[in-house]
DNA sequence: CTTATATGAATGAACG
DNA sequence: CGTTCATTCATATAAG
């Protein structure tokens, strides 16, 4: 809103008030931002960076325990423990979707398309293994749980009606897990790319940039 | 890095080096960033803004399982003794059974049928239904759990029976029993402090304010 | 309060 | 495609 604001002033100041411009000994100066503005933007960007901040720490938290610990690739991992016996039978043999894959299955399956052919199979495949390891057999079986487990909740909860003394809410059937998804996951799709090395680039890239602001009261605190 | 760089800059023209401004009719003049540093600025936002409606997303779908996935589930405790804060409900709580409804799950259990038919689910769903609140998916897991339990304790037992620790044959997969797998279980408990609230706030805060740069290609197209 | 265990629930894979 | 199995996740409870 706020950043919007400042970028349609910026380009007035560049393409349709020339008056507000001078060129003096080869530079050119322009009216600026007031102070306010300034502050503004910088407030942007220092929000963002808080809630990339605490939304990292979240889903730090909240992978810790699957795929994404310690920053290690989620599948196929040679655990450390094989050294006791020599053994190494050890490796996990069932896929897990990452979140990014999880939030581009979920979408595939709700925008049309229930059937996943053959070819559909092999684009998502595609499209899903710049996100992490995984096959064919993944993305089909996916699809087939996915389906079966749906319309098993459907069944289930038309028949539950018959002895539940509560007017229960659980005609929910498959929504409750996508249902708050398309606020703004319409944009930002598989292009985007972001697994872990991503976004560890792309924070240390703006790394550091807005702990100058943390003396504000903007926060909240 | 980029943006403390640009902020040092700002400073530096507004405090430090007064001969980069000019004052003419009232209005003040200053040298301001290059169009190269204001597209660096606008991508740094950008860059926030992608990966935060990443980072909620990711967020979303790793929080869809604790907030709706018992969703409907017979037995929340609707006793609302929170330890003070007001701490937020979710009413997450797991079914547990009763002494009776234990006795009469591990009677059907043991007298035969070891695969509880759907039909034979809503059976027992509705008789335990008069000792407690349960559902069907309940019963189901629970017939789930039994089997797969006590088939694996078969399983444990008579591995343990035969190998020593030399011989080393295929045990199966992994023994169960000795792997101390819980290096990483045990954090990530009740220090995750902030919740959605702040979250959502500074989110509605921002929103809709980074859309305007999705035609670059900085993405990594 | 921390660690270990029991167990309800979720889910990838396999079966028929 | 529907159902079942095997494994894993997460939490409630118990133990230290």
């Amino acid at each position: 809103m706020m950043i919007m604001e400042w970028d349609q002033q910026q380009q007035q100041q560049q393409e349709s008030q020339p008056q507000n411009q001078k060129e003096e000994n080869g530079v050119m100066y322009v009216k600026v931002m007031t102070d306010e503005q300034l502050e503004t933007l910088r407030k942007q960007i220092a929000v963002y960076a808080s809630i990339c901040e605490q939304l990292v720490e979240m889903h730090k938290n909240l992978t810790a325990h699957q795929d994404l610990t310690g920053g290690r690739l989620g599948n196929l991992y040679c655990d450390p423990l094989m050294t006791t016996g020599g053994h190494k039978i050890s490796a996990r043999q069932r896929w897990t979707p990452t979140a990014v894959q999880l939030q581009i299955l979920e979408r595939i399956f709700h925008e049309g398309t229930g059937t996943p052919s053959k070819q559909k199979i092999k684009e998502i495949t595609s499209e899903l293994s710049q996100h992490g390891q995984i096959s064919e057999t993944n993305v089909y079986n996916w699809f087939q749980n996915r389906r079966a487990r749906s319309k098993r909740k459907q069944v289930v909860a038309a028949s539950s009606n018959n002895n539940a003394a509560e007017s229960e809410v659980e005609t929910e059937v498959e929504s409750p897990k996508t249902k708050p998804e398309n606020l703004l996951a319409s944009q930002a799709e598989q292009d985007v790319c972001f697994q872990n090395p991503e976004i560890s680039s792309q924070l240390n890239y703006l790394g550091g940039s807005y702990h100058i602001y943390d003396q504000h009261a903007w926060q909240g605190e």
